[in-house]
RNA sequence: GCACAGGUGGCCGAGCGGUUAAUGGCAGCAGGCUGUAAACCUGCCGCUCCUUGCGAGCUACGGAGGUUCGAAUCCUCCCCUGUGCACCA
């Protein structure tokens, strides 16, 4: 039997942070039970399957699934790879592709791979949904869609909006909310978490359970972290996001690039720095006597050391501060390897052709004209290289940022007029697109 | 099934026979300014090819045909969405 911490500190600790709890005395008197009795909560979390890799948005409700770990109950994953075969109506109004089963459950097993980066893999059971789901058939899922309305189904916001606006919402759309409550049912769990944006699907778990004669789920929202934009919410469909397992210079630069108004909120949601040491922070930035940018990095690193080390994020700072502050290469650079073949330049030998400037020599003449052992000297253009490294993302893309000076090789902007660059083939160069930076090696 | 209104580039939204990859807004990218912040200013914002030029070619306004010297714009058929009527276990 485990040994429970006093309600009231266990109340506290989980509230820290949420966005909604519905309803608080319902929480309260299931810790008070669960004390008694010195049984843990069964604390519930739908995945979503479609997604396979985790951004810090994501983490921000694994932190409170955290939280309840800490604090003794038992954490369930609730795999959706039935609800994700259904396809899942998403805020953008748009319905979302299904799924082939095997899809989902690699999705899975990628999605808890990174969770338990966060959580402790010990103390979490795993379920999936297809365990009920599939035994239902079409008589239980007419008893089951007979247990709730379509006003009550039109109260959802995405739902009365695009029903107002005379778009299209696709019958199965509302399907997905009863089977997602009915897997609370099934679990006869205590306590749901999600985003806020998941309130409406879990508070059909809620009714759905009292329609079965349980006691309704406790429902326990997060806020929605927004990304790197500081507008809209963190997700990778616009691109504004951290991923968890990006490299640490990528994640360390990319909190770097985020407002200040911004950091607050990052602060708040994905460290553990309690909300008095934020306001004083807060303050000691407005009165100037502590500059924003070095509250940044420590936030910056803070996030690194969580999902790589310390060390790890010590680097990141330095390489970060090479790169961008004092305009030198970093140590850490993404590399690629591209093929001479590709982004061949018509034109051979060592020497230009007469009347011909619009080239770049790497890195120096010298190298050219005294190659090293084993190597030659060749002609690539240069917005291909800037395709097939990856930096562009056409050439014709590359080939207008070149004529933006954009474009910097070896750390040096690329003139406006250059076109093409000869150096020591197979050799390596550093090329930089704007922020992006990238060592590219030429094979012949 | 019938009638009506719609389907335009990542999104919103103009254009409704002919200067044009298609007005404008948002988003995005890049440059300047900075603290790679915000705000602001500027440029770009379909693809491919070429020693790069106010270069060449290709693709694009739901789909397929057609009319025309010429279509996102007109016609026919089809598909999709919404609304009304009909139907209503």
């Amino acid at each position: 039997m485990p040994s429970f911490r006093p309600v009231d500190e266990q109340l506290a600790y989980i509230k820290k942070g949420a966005a909604e709890i519905i309803r608080e005395d319902e929480l309260r008197e299931k810790l008070k039970k669960s004390y008694d009795a010195g049984k843990p909560l069964r604390v519930k979390i739908g995945l979503d399957p479609t997604a396979p890799d985790l951004h810090l948005g994501h983490t921000v409700v694994l932190r409170k699934l955290k939280h309840f770990q800490d604090m003794g109950h038992t954490v369930i994953f609730l795999i959706g790879d039935f609800t994700g075969m259904i396809g899942d109506p998403t805020g953008r109004s748009v319905t979302r592709p299904p799924l082939s089963r095997e899809q989902i459950n690699q999705n899975a097993t990628t999605y808890l791979a990174q969770a338990h980066k966060i959580l402790d893999p010990t103390k979490i059971e795993i379920r999936y949904n297809s365990e009920w789901l599939d035994k239902l058939g079409s008589e239980g899922w007419i008893r089951l869609a007979a247990k709730y309305t379509v006003s009550q189904m039109l109260e959802r916001e995405d739902f009365h909006k695009r029903f107002q606006e005379e778009k299209p919402i696709a019958l199965h759309e509302l399907l997905y909310p009863l089977a997602q409550g009915y897997d609370s049912v099934a679990l006869e769990a205590d306590v749901e978490l999600g985003g806020t944006d998941q309130k409406f699907n879990l508070l059909v778990g809620r009714e759905l359970q009292r329609a079965h004669g349980q006691p309704s789920q406790v429902v326990l929202t997060t806020p929605l972290l927004e990304g790197l934009d500081g507008v809209q919410k963190m997700s990778k469909s616009y691109g504004n996001y951290i991923g968890i397992t990006e490299p640490p210079l990528e994640m360390y630069g990319k909190v770097m690039s985020i407002s200040d108004a911004l950091m607050w909120r990052y602060y708040d949601l994905l460290t553990d720095v309690s909300a008095q040491e934020i306001e004083g922070m807060k303050s000691d930035a407005a009165a100037g006597r502590a500059h924003p940018m070095q509250l940044k990095k420590d936030l910056a690193r803070r996030i690194v050391a969580d999902f790589h080390s310390a060390q790890a994020a010590q680097q990141a700072e330095e390489d970060w501060a090479k790169q961008f502050q004092k305009d030198e290469v970093p140590e850490e650079v993404e590399r690629v390897t591209v093929r001479f073949a590709d982004v061949r330049f018509r034109v051979e030998g060592d020497l230009p052709p007469e009347g011909f400037t619009n080239y770049l020599p790497v890195p120096s003449i010298e190298a050219i004209t005294n190659p090293p052992n084993g190597t030659k000297p060749n002609w690539l253009k240069i917005d291909k290289l800037l395709y097939k490294s990856g930096l562009a993302g056409s050439v014709a893309e590359a080939a207008r940022k070149l004529k933006e000076r954009a474009v910097k090789v070896q750390n040096k902007p690329v003139p406006t007029d250059v076109i093409s660059l000869v150096m020591p083939v197979p050799g390596e160069l550093v090329l930089g697109l704007g922020r992006k930076l990238r060592k590219v090696r030429i094979e012949p």
